[in-house]
DNA sequence: CTTGGCACTCGACCGCCCTGAGTGCCAGAC
DNA sequence: GTCTGGCACTCAGGGCGGTCGAGTGCCAAG
């Protein structure tokens, strides 16, 4: 069949592009692959495959570069995720069992990817309104003053400090917590509203404005805002490969990776833990990321919800299966850790 | 004198290359500056200089550019300061203080310098060791494992999770966090472990595995290990200049970036928040940053010990008074904003 | 549908020359 | 002793022309 042969050849255009970062012409594809058909041959299926928009020409007399959609048909098509080697995956889990703590899991997890990947790593810390409450402290720091701190099951620590209108004992404070922690102790942090819209009835009339003042705080600040912290290594992987790669100028790619909430919306998308996604070139949502491709999935312990997301983001021009692989085996084994931990 | 002349011209060469970012020779420099003698003069001037170190050309017939030693000796003698506009000042002001809580205070603090200057940012955490502590919290999660939350008074929250050696009723953990926190809040972090070295004699002989287990967690962890945590902004300014800068690849330099350790050393070398510290070039002790410069003061309450550095990192073709003005304003702002919150 | 042949295109590379900014040196003026 | 104008020299950068070769599109024949 002629349109098998067509994939085939786009293929091995991908294949050979990624590996000698060189436009690839007809010859040098039959020489390189057994494709049983002369370069004349391959020379008509490739203007074909020009003609679909797979692959261009950089200029006139040069060999071909596989298009955004050129990549996109190889990656759902044409490739199959590439385990890792068994070297490997000891390798990652012996560097991520050392781990201690949230924090260095997140530290370790990001530098392993960014390492096996040779690109940008990003990994989100687990999400706060996935977890769920294990425990909620108060610290009184005078009289008008209270630090709010929460610990989620995930490890994660979130801090706030609150004004309060009137002035609070100790006694009050103990009373408050062993409340709060009665009623969301153990329980989703989404489900923490609901749990405690009726809270301030509990108390008398004349504290009623402390404890909606802590609560407002604790839902606000707490559940709402900051599911933002990510992590990042890797960017001197940036400016490793040719000037071709990123059209020439890292500069809007870095300005891209600083701004950490475009990063949380690219990363929102993934799916569960099971699918690795990818955003090739102009698919990409923000203007300094359409050179470049995003490879994210997400992590956590049950296949259905994800704690958080993990990824890469390099040029189009990237190895597409052993990168989705990396980003695969390291979101599994960090899963692991965490179910561990 | 021929001698302030001389320095004349190495402050004109310096100024012009900095602004221009090319080499400058001899006539446009008297075009510039009213410098009173004749091309020819400055040509001999220029020489002794080259001979001295203080210039060199890219190649023959090509105009002088300053040499690392010479932009020490700029910055040394020939330079003052310059402070910020009104407006600026203003500016930065306003824009710190809106911040809530310590992480809100540095992540403004590290966009705003990394803005100011147009350079890459680094901002430190205010150091553990010289904080007090305001109150050590423990979780009990499990019969033998413990969640150690420790509070500084400088707002920042570190917590690490113990396995103990045997099991521990809530009420053992409320006496040991009273203890420990009657004899340690309010003492400087760098203290406590004198302050507690005597705490296990006071329990009974059967719980004192778990005490010290739980004591050996806080002191190592929380006191010797975390001094490390920094935050960047602006890497994209690396990638804003022309090539000639950081030696045409910016890559050693971001990978520098990346390890926190070496930049804690480097900004560790500065002294108190009065003045601000230069590193030039060579000066560098890290590999990466040969063709950079790094300018950081300490930022903190009192006059005497800084809490931490802040400070930027650029090329070593940069305008130093300026930056150092800013980075200067920049701590002497985030200082009053810690000593309020 | 495949293939070999053929004319054509055009970027990369090389050597060439010219231009101009900038230098070093020197002899003379102050 | 210091400054200055003059002069010969150097050399990177840019424009030009020519060659080379990889790669293409098209076509007629198998």
């Amino acid at each position: 069949m002629i349109e098998d042969r067509k994939l085939d050849v786009l293929r091995a255009i991908v294949e050979d592009y990624v590996a000698t970062n060189e436009p690839v012409g007809s010859k040098t594809l039959v020489e390189r692959h057994r494709l049983g058909v002369s370069p004349a041959t391959i020379r008509n299926d490739m203007a074909a495959l020009e003609e679909e928009g797979y692959i261009t020409q950089p200029h006139t007399s040069a060999g071909r570069v596989p298009t955004d959609k050129g990549y996109r048909l190889f990656v759902d098509k044409l490739s199959t995720v590439k385990p890792l080697s068994g070297p490997e995956r000891r390798a990652i889990e012996g560097f991520l069992a050392g781990a201690v703590g949230l924090d260095d899991v997140v530290n370790r997890t990001v530098r392993l990817l960014a390492q096996l990947t040779r690109q940008v790593a990003v990994v989100q810390y687990p999400s706060l309104t996935r977890s769920a409450v294990r425990h909620l402290e108060m610290v009184r720091l005078s009289e008008t003053r209270l630090m709010v701190v929460l610990i989620t099951d995930t490890g994660r620590v979130e801090q706030r400090v609150v004004e309060l209108p009137n002035a609070l004992g100790e006694d009050d404070v103990a009373e408050l917590r062993a409340r709060i922690n009665g009623l969301i102790a153990g329980h989703q942090l989404a489900d923490a509203p609901t749990l405690m819209v009726d809270l301030p009835d509990a108390f008398a009339p004349d504290a009623r404005a402390n404890v909606s003042t802590v609560l407002a705080t604790v839902l606000e600040t707490l559940v709402e805002q900051v599911d933002e912290r990510i992590v990042m290594a890797g960017t001197a992987n940036l400016a490793r490969g040719s000037a071709l790669d990123f059209a020439g100028s890292i500069r809007p790619v870095l300005e891209a990776l600083e701004e950490h909430v475009v990063l949380l919306r690219l990363f929102g998308e993934t799916g569960g833990p099971q699918s690795v996604h990818v955003s090739i070139g102009e698919e990409n949502p923000h203007e300094g990321l359409r050179t470049a491709s995003v490879v994210s999935t997400g992590y956590g312990l049950d296949g259905v919800n994800a704690f958080a997301s993990l990824g890469i983001i390099g040029p189009t021009r990237m190895d597409y299966p052993g990168t989705m692989g990396a980003v695969r085996a390291v979101a599994r084994y960090v899963g692991h850790v965490l179910a561990e931990g």
